[in-house]
DNA sequence: TTGAAAAAAGATAAATTAGTCTTTATTTAT
DNA sequence: ATAAATAAAGACTAATTTATCTTTTTTCAA
């Protein structure tokens, strides 16, 4: 469904909504360890979060780490996915072809047309802070780990 | 959402139902050049279609190829989808969680929930020849080139 | 103003997926 | 029986994705 770096985005992302903030910025490692995904992979993930949509803030140094804004918290999950250029589920064909429309549309065009509406309104309208608020809510886990919520 | 694989065996297989039949098998390079797709790949995936699931048959030597059984053509596109391994969309967790499940979901699981239904519908309850007939309805269309229904 | 702590950037390696080519086995027709 | 047509099987190459390691830059605190 999603590329390994897509869901690590998404992991981290939520993560560090969770954890961290501006005067708590979380390290790399606590992240890669948090989430459970690889550490240098997901610092380079992390610098494409930083540099596309201004999903996640960094800054180096001592006492530095990520976190994330108060409008970054706003923004769709989209932008997460667009982020690290995996926004095809709700943007391409699912047969893979180059020209399926609405006037030329491919077999399944019919039938996913609604699902990928649904794909596309859960991208768009979910919020970073709401996955956040989902994770907040005791049960509900990052990677098999309970998160403890402050 | 689909990898390459996957999206060449369902082409491939549209086709297959489409204009073949037990008395009118299809070579690889007419199936390869129809649906656009790498010809020596696409013959690795059609093997794929005949070992696992039943999905394609063949037959080699002289007026040899691929075609469609009955049976075949009655099987759900999921196992298209399985016999090439890929049938992910519909059994992981979009964040790539090993455990995630109604007692210990992830953040998205409650959003996510409803889509991965619709999406298993649409892989059960559609039959590769439910899609052959959508492709024949004319305006329809494998890789931007009309197919001629006889 | 120096040292240490952090992320950024760059270079490389490993694994997976996609794609190609060659040889073999099977089938049909002559 | 033999030759030709075809898919199957296997070996190989290329591209992409995933992952790791090293060096550089930035920032803070002593």
């Amino acid at each position: 469904m999603l590329s390994k770096s897509a869901e690590y985005a998404l992991r981290a992302t939520i993560y560090i909504a969770l954890k961290g903030s501006e005067d708590n910025k979380l390290g790399i490692d606590e992240i890669a360890t948090a989430i459970d995904s690889p550490q240098y992979f997901t610092a380079k993930i992390l610098q494409l979060l930083t540099k596309n949509n201004g999903v996640v803030s960094s800054v180096r140094g001592p006492n530095g780490g990520f976190y994330l804004t108060d409008a970054a918290r706003k923004l769709p999950v989209r932008a997460v996915l667009e982020a690290v250029g995996e926004d095809g589920i709700i943007t391409k064909c699912v047969l893979g072809l180059k020209e399926c429309s609405e006037s030329r549309p491919c077999p399944m065009h019919e039938q996913y047309r609604y699902i990928k509406a649904q794909l596309r309104q859960m991208f768009e309208k979910t919020s970073i802070q709401d996955l956040a608020n989902e994770s907040g809510k005791g049960k509900i886990v990052i990677n098999n780990r309970q998160i403890k919520t402050k």
